[in-house]
DNA sequence: GGTTCAATTGAACGAATGTTCAATTGAACA
DNA sequence: TGTTCAATTGAACATTCGTTCAATTGAACC
């Protein structure tokens, strides 16, 4: 959950520009059109969990096939403490599942819209301009 | 430009796993499809622009129309101060434009990847599971 | 029960981040 | 030139975040 911040919602001490608003009613339109904050703010809460180095590593390799924790380490050169830990940030997330086989803990995907997202993402960091 | 921690590009002393891989053959194979780091970086720096409740609802308002800092600020319920900076962030990662017309200065977005993101990301929050 | 070892967890630490506040810039207009 | 005001900028501050380190958990095997 986002945390409040000075006095949002109430906009009584806040200098925010000289007159009250330049377009008003354009003000209005896009208040009325846009999502509820609940939304957004899981919106952002998403993004915040895709930028990272390391999460975004772990996600192109499970792209490719699971893995356990001990070989996301090796591949990664980190220790399995550091890994564990960003794991466990993507299972909250709903973007990675496991499964136990003997001591060992295999990862892997657990979302459709991840691949997408990070498609774009990647069309839009290798596109030239 | 993301900043070195550790040691990384010298796994001697970071203990990893005790045997040295559990499937060496898979992260070799996997090591080879990954994209570069340099890559990677770019995309997690791309997601952590998006990570940020202010800036999602700033893109949001202009998926609906053009605006200006004061505008974004009234509608966000911010300083105009607070709205330009994270303006800027957006600019720098090319994910706005503006213009000027006379004191007032109008953003808009500057990229067609962004809104295939953001509908992705949008139906991931959205969906029931 | 004891050992092994992959994985997890919690505390601590340093680095990165977002907002506030005050000062400054720059365009329009008298 | 002086004033107005939208926008920008930089420093400061509190908060968030990722890794390290040490300790613990839990499954397999003797």
């Amino acid at each position: 959950m986002r945390k409040k911040q000075g006095n949002e919602d109430d906009f009584s001490d806040i200098e925010i520009c000289q007159i009250s608003t330049i377009h008003p009613e354009n003000i209005k339109d896009v208040k009325t059109e846009m999502p509820d904050d609940e939304i957004l703010e899981q919106i952002s809460d998403l993004f915040k969990v895709f930028g990272d180095f390391t999460r975004v590593r772990i996600i192109f390799a499970l792209f490719k096939s699971e893995m356990c924790v001990c070989d996301l380490a090796n591949l990664l050169g980190m220790s399995s403490s550091a890994i564990s830990h960003q794991l466990r940030v993507l299972k909250q997330a709903k973007i990675v599942k496991f499964r136990r086989e003997g001591k060992v803990v295999y990862y892997s995907l657990d979302d459709e819209h991840v691949y997408k997202i990070f498609e774009q993402g990647f069309e839009h960091v290798t596109e030239i301009k």
